[in-house]
DNA sequence: TCACTATATAATTATACATGCATATAGCTA
DNA sequence: TAGCTATATGCATGTATAATTATATAGTGA
């Protein structure tokens, strides 16, 4: 599956993509290139924060950068991340919905939880979400 | 693309993703399911803390569990995650050769680096990789 | 019941990381 | 040059998390 050397550096992609102010970014990147001043509007976070962010994508390769003038257009490098997101989206919308499935009627008759009688304390949170 | 309510879990499971340890066991556990003793000796670490990283994966729901006797076999639960691997494997390939194709040559004209003047800076950890 | 094995959990420590604020750097225009 | 805008970076802080050790829990069999 993954070359042993790859691992480190695969897990660290899919750390850059686990952060939602990311995600967000990559969002906004969809309809091509924007400045940082552009992404800071459509997000609601402070442009530091936001150019940090920005860097950190840019060191993973995921986005690309060009100045233009005073500004700076980043836009997204590898369209694959919008596969990703779109797999990763699925599989978690059908994990909700099997939590939600089977939480009704369960109970917990072994020590260990298996993944049935482990999902009450879990459907709390995930109401309304798709 | 993603629903807002759904930003935060989808980086939850790509934060999961983003261990390398928990790659390692997602990958023994792909020839079928394992006994946490077993996946302990596939990889090199301690029983504890394989036990923790496999309970944030069924947490996750990437992985399901069934004891039998006195054992519990993990298995994968959305192959999915085999997919998501291949993609950024490849994706992470492909930025490792763009970096080293155009390491050589750069030289640093501007304040801000671009992708290819940002190079040298990071090809010095991907020798060898591929 | 007791001993044994397999697995999970609690407590601790160290480290990585996101955030916010202040400031520095780069480019433009006058 | 100075003043302005856009972006990046340094620093401090709080929080999340991985690893380690010790211990608890669950199941098996005598």
């Amino acid at each position: 599956m993954i070359h042993e050397k790859m691992v480190e550096l695969v897990a660290r992609r899919f750390q850059v993509l686990g952060e939602p102010c990311r995600l967000r970014i990559l969002q906004a990147l969809q309809g091509g290139p924007r400045t940082v001043n552009e992404i800071v509007g459509d997000l609601d976070g402070n442009q530091p924060n936001i150019s940090k962010h920005l860097q950190i994508l840019f060191d993973a390769g995921l986005v690309g950068r060009e100045r233009s003038g005073n500004s700076v257009f980043y836009s997204v490098a590898d369209p694959v991340v919008f596969k990703l997101c779109e797999l990763v989206c699925r599989s978690t919308a059908r994990h909700a919905a099997h939590l939600q499935q089977y939480a009704a009627g369960t109970r917990r008759r072994s020590g260990i939880q298996t993944h049935k009688s482990h999902l009450r304390s879990k459907v709390g949170s995930l109401q309304g979400v798709n």
